[in-house]
RNA sequence: GGCGGCGUAGCCAAGUGGUAAGGCAGAGGUCUGCAAAACCUUUAUUCACCGGUUCAAAUCCGGUCGCCGCCUCCA
């Protein structure tokens, strides 16, 4: 089986196939770095970090390029509200971003460009097109002509008719046609700006994606990404510049993930209905977050809640938990030591096995199917199901076991480096969990021990009412406890 | 108005021609002093609705209804 992933030009699944064997180029279009992200970005640079690490663990030798946008309207906006140059807030927000995004877990690009380092490709390319009949100025500014280039809208499937429609377009005097867009923008009092052929000015928004993709990636690569909300305009006209300049197809696949949704409706900033990264990290696990973006295919909206997140955290946690059972058999044992005997094996041994064994298989053969990651999820927590099952039978840990649990782990740390996931020591994580949730219910650990210990007291001397007692009232705090043989433990609700 | 997508159990979510993965929540059981955790069993004769193609459809085709997105900055 081969990768095959979904293609919005042309509308189907494609088998992949790169451009040079065993190499991939890859852009991303990053953030306006003139705010803190939401979680709509959070989902697009998971998904693009998915198929990132999938393509390397397939064998790919992966150049991935994820731009900033430091130059725009908002960001002027913004600067001149606070009164600062914009650069301090574009650098104030970039640390943020590569916070948000080191918080989840996400490769480092192998290039972070940002628009401002690449003017004078940005210049050159616009210089280009006006010399090719594509581009004409207007007073200090630079358009593109949609209409000299033949293949417009081939990525979002419309036409220029319909689009004047119903469309709210305003009336530009100076643009030939109404959907001619700006390569380059003439400088106003006040903004930042750069000498070109054209008078001082900066680069329209579209253009840039194109100039650094060229310069890290060359002429045509094989997949650009960003969310859906991007095919049109900037993804369409990203192709109509990039191609007229060059004569060659821009993009091999264009992959567009889904939104993040709240009730069924867009996240946005317009619409006020979003939640920043930073903000939701202060209530929910990194960890659970990511694996939460991971639980709907790329391609589908994914409705954010309070509900949604906590059952994602949820899975996690029965997953970690499993783990950490794992990790406890296997501690101190070298793994690859470890040989199966098949001829002396139980029935739930036998189906851990095989469930261990078919796993990267069927890992291999979800994620071929255009990164199909909540499938991967579900056969995760199939063998997890297997691994508890096993467990359950009790009895002494045979040697066959120690070493069909150390299959099942490292079958789950493929899916783990690729997912990134269960990156974390399994107590460590658990732990982390159980620190933070105290203290969002005001209950310390000493003072859940000592209550621990009076009560194993109270029902060594067989006094259940008091025993009980201690129990409901911890409860009452959504303390549970767990009786076993070795003694109680304890765990939040 | 144009273009595109979606509708699978209480909730989330795989599944694109061969008879419905998985998670969360719920119920019963094993365990337990009683519980909890874990495990076992169980929860959609059915995939928005109607019609068609086929030996066979959640999956293909046509229609209806509902929801959403893009057409303006947007991941």
């Amino acid at each position: 089986m081969s990768l095959r992933v979904y293609n919005t030009l042309s509308g189907k699944k494609e088998e992949f196939v790169p451009q040079v064997p065993g190499k991939v180029s890859m852009y991303v279009c990053g953030v306006t770095v003139y705010d803190h992200c939401h979680i709509g970005h959070a989902r697009a640079n998971v998904v693009f970090d998915v198929i990132y690490r999938y393509l390397r663990h397939s064998g790919f030798d992966v150049t991935y390029v994820r731009n900033y946008t430091d130059v725009d309207d908002k960001i002027i906006n913004r600067a001149n509200r606070e009164g600062v140059d914009f650069r301090e807030i574009t650098e104030r927000f970039i640390a943020e971003f590569d916070r948000d995004m080191t918080m989840l877990a996400c490769a480092t690009p192998t290039y972070q460009p940002k628009a401002t380092e690449h003017i004078e490709d940005i210049i050159r390319i616009v210089q280009t097109l006006i010399d090719r009949g594509f581009a004409y100025q207007g007073d200090g500014d630079v358009y593109f002509n949609v209409e000299k280039y033949d293949d417009y809208l081939k990525l979002s499937k419309r036409n220029l008719e319909d689009m004047k429609a119903g469309a709210r377009i305003e009336v530009d005097e100076r643009k030939a046609h109404p959907m001619d867009f700006v390569l380059w923008k003439g400088a106003k009092p006040g903004e930042p700006s750069w000498d070109s052929p054209w008078g001082k000015g900066r680069p329209g928004w579209h253009i840039e994606c194109s100039a650094m993709s060229m310069r890290f990636l060359g002429e045509t690569i094989d997949i650009h990404g960003g969310g859906k909300d991007l095919v049109f305009p900037h993804h369409e006209n990203e192709i109509a510049q990039s191609e007229a300049a060059t004569g060659r197809p821009f993009v091999k696949y264009w992959l567009h993930n889904g939104f993040v949704n709240i009730n069924s409706e867009k996240m946005s900033k317009s619409l006020g209905n979003f939640f920043t990264i930073k903000e939701v990290l202060e209530r929910y696990d990194a960890e659970a977050l990511r694996f939460f973006l991971i639980t709907a295919q790329y391609r589908s909206p994914l409705d954010f809640s309070d509900q949604n997140v906590k059952e994602a955290e949820s899975g996690l946690d029965r997953i970690y938990t499993a783990l950490a059972r794992i990790d406890e058999i296997l501690a101190g044992v070298s793994a690859d030591l470890l040989v199966v005997n098949e001829k002396s094996l139980k029935d739930g041994e036998r189906e851990l096995l095989e469930k261990a064994e078919s796993f990267p298989a069927r890992f291999r053969e979800a994620m071929d199917d255009d990164f199909n990651t909540a499938q991967v999820l579900g056969n995760i927590f199939d063998l997890v199901r297997a691994v508890n099952r096993v467990l359950a039978e009790g009895g002494k840990i045979s040697a066959n076991l120690r070493a069909i649990l150390a299959k099942t782990r490292s079958a789950l740390d493929e899916a783990g480096e690729v997912l990134g996931i269960f990156r974390t020591r399994p107590e460590d994580y658990l732990e982390n969990a159980k620190e933070r949730k105290l203290e969002e219910l005001g209950i310390s650990r000493e003072e859940i021990e000592a209550l621990i210990e009076e009560r194993t007291a109270a029902r060594k001397a067989r006094d259940f009412a008091r025993s009980d007692e201690i129990r409901d009232a911890l409860l009452d705090r959504n303390i549970v406890l767990l009786d076993s043989p070795q003694g109680t433990t304890w765990k939040i609700k």
